[in-house]
RNA sequence: UCCCCUGUAGCUCAGCCGGUAGAGCAGGUGGCUGUUAACCACCUUGUCGGCGGUUCGAAUCCGUCCGGGGGAGCCA
């Protein structure tokens, strides 16, 4: 039985058997006290080996952190503080032994640096499990959501062709002595050069030119050489993409969708959620219930810029209008005049990409940045150019080439209408919701410049 | 790519203005105890990130390379 069950059953006489891995044993004279986790919760169930039963000696008082055992015993009232039940053991066996004198994780707290290192061991922490339960619980809330909400998941290819960004930050993909020189180069194995996939968005649209509502939940690479708290080489995306909707409608979703999430986690990850309110961010539970609590501040470009602009505040950046929000200004938008979430719409042309539609004045965009407070940008998004010849004129504008964006170019030459999406960056929700201040500490295996 | 900080025992870190190293935890041994970050006593462990330089002498100063962290840019 999982032990987040067995820490919910009442005291039977009946006899079970427990799987899982050692955290720590306390020695009694004539007992032994040994705590063991199975990654079912964060909780341990304390098993408890009287001096008198088989493998006393031999077994139980050799177990150290991070041995594999199996326990078989009785489910008892605990008559001491710290917890409810325990495990009267009657039987143990011992699956893998983890000696002390190596095994890296010691029963302490370990720093995340240190922890980074150890990749492939690091889940068996409390912290890191916790994440991970956290993450998969998000990965479930995220295909419940889009499942009420008539979505059809598409898998957009991770190998792409198309650039969604602009070039240059695009892994390569080859094959070992394709050819000559620098690549990408002749002879492409696809034909023509491609590399990873920096968004599905495009090709999202080709399906949500058809089926309506869809979205895209994958991994997506950046050939980027940050270095920050914020960002990986290999991420994971969540991207909507709605025909016959317009911005508003996609900033609501966008909206509900976040809300949708957080409650999600406030429900059902109470314990883990505990921890990181223990140890990482105190303030954690009340800034997620401030989220689904109340609306998201809405502001457009152009007001958040005067907004800047009389705050009086000194940035290291100065804002006028036409340059791009710096995390400092968004920063101070979300957590200081606002307080919370907050959308910015219609940024100028000149800083967006050639996809998102061009508004009626001419000089700004029906583009979306959902602001979170503390990691900042945590959705952006916008409704798609829709109209043909606008879209071509600011492909050329962006020195785009059309003829590699031709099929693009074609959801627009037939049956043409309005539609929007947006990306949510799936490891900063998780760092928003989890506290961590770090990405690396909420994917399994982070991949960053110079480090996989 | 730029700026700042940092690299000392398995882990976390102290070592001020240069005289070849310490603490807590972990580990080992013994003791005590229905224990729970168990407790008490004793014990082991270091090419002080690499290379080069200054100096009678460098963990300590300088240069350089490598690793780690934070911030910026880019973005999600």
């Amino acid at each position: 039985m999982l032990i987040k069950k067995i820490l919910k059953t009442s005291p039977t006489a009946e006899i079970m058997e427990v799987k899982g891995w050692v955290r720590t044993r306390r020695d009694a004279k004539d007992l032994s006290f040994i705590e063991i986790n199975d990654g079912s919760c964060l909780k341990n169930l304390q098993v408890v080996a009287q001096g008198d039963m088989d493998n006393f000696e031999s077994l139980v008082r050799k177990l150290t952190t991070g041995c594999a055992v199996r326990f078989t015993g009785r489910l008892a009232a605990s008559p001491a503080k710290g917890q409810d039940v325990e495990f009267q053991a009657e039987s143990v066996e011992v699956y893998g032994w983890a000696p002390a004198e190596s095994y890296p994780l010691q029963k302490k707290r370990h720093s995340f640096e240190f922890l980074r290192d150890i990749p492939h061991l690091r889940p068996r922490t409390n912290s890191i499990g916790a994440v991970m339960r956290i993450r998969g619980q998000l990965v479930t809330a995220v295909n419940r959501f889009f499942e009420e909400e008539d979505f059809v998941q598409i898998h957009t290819p991770v190998i792409s062709t198309s650039d969604c960004e602009g070039a240059g930050e695009m892994f390569i993909v080859t094959t070992p002595g394709a050819g000559e020189g620098e690549p990408p180069c002749a002879p492409y194995f696809f034909g023509r050069p491609a590399g990873l996939t920096v968004s599905g968005q495009l090709e999202a649209e080709a399906y949500a030119m058809a089926l309506g509502r869809v979205y895209t939940f994958g991994p997506t690479f950046r050939a980027e050489n940050s270095h920050t708290s914020r960002h990986l080489a290999e991420f994971w995306m969540v991207e909507p993409e709605m025909a016959f909707c317009d911005l508003r409608e996609d900033i609501d979703l966008a909206e509900k969708f976040l809300k949708f999430l957080i409650a999600d986690v406030l429900d059902n990850c109470h314990e883990d959620l505990e921890l990181f309110t223990k140890f990482v961010d105190k303030g954690l539970r009340h800034r997620l219930e401030a989220v689904t609590g109340r609306a998201f501040t809405r502001t457009t470009y152009s007001e958040a810029v005067e907004i800047l602009e009389n705050s009086g505040k000194k940035f290291e950046y100065p804002i006028s209008w036409g340059s791009d929000l710096q995390a400092e200004h968004e920063r101070f938008l979300s957590e200081e005049i606002f307080g919370g979430p907050t959308v910015v719409t219609d940024y100028p042309a000149s800083i967006k990409p050639f996809y998102m539609r061009l508004n009626d004045e001419g000089k700004t965009v029906a583009a979306m940045d959902v602001l979170f407070p503390s990691i900042g940008e945590i959705i952006g998004g916008s409704q798609r150019e829709d109209r043909y010849e606008v879209l071509e004129k600011r492909m050329a504008a962006q020195n785009i080439d059309p003829a590699a964006y031709q099929w693009y170019l074609d959801l627009r030459r037939y049956g043409s209408a309005p539609h929007a999406g947006f990306g949510l960056g799936f490891e900063r929700l998780l760092q928003f919701v989890t506290g961590m201040t770090n990405i690396r500490d909420v994917i399994a295996f982070p991949r960053t410049a110079g480090r996989a």
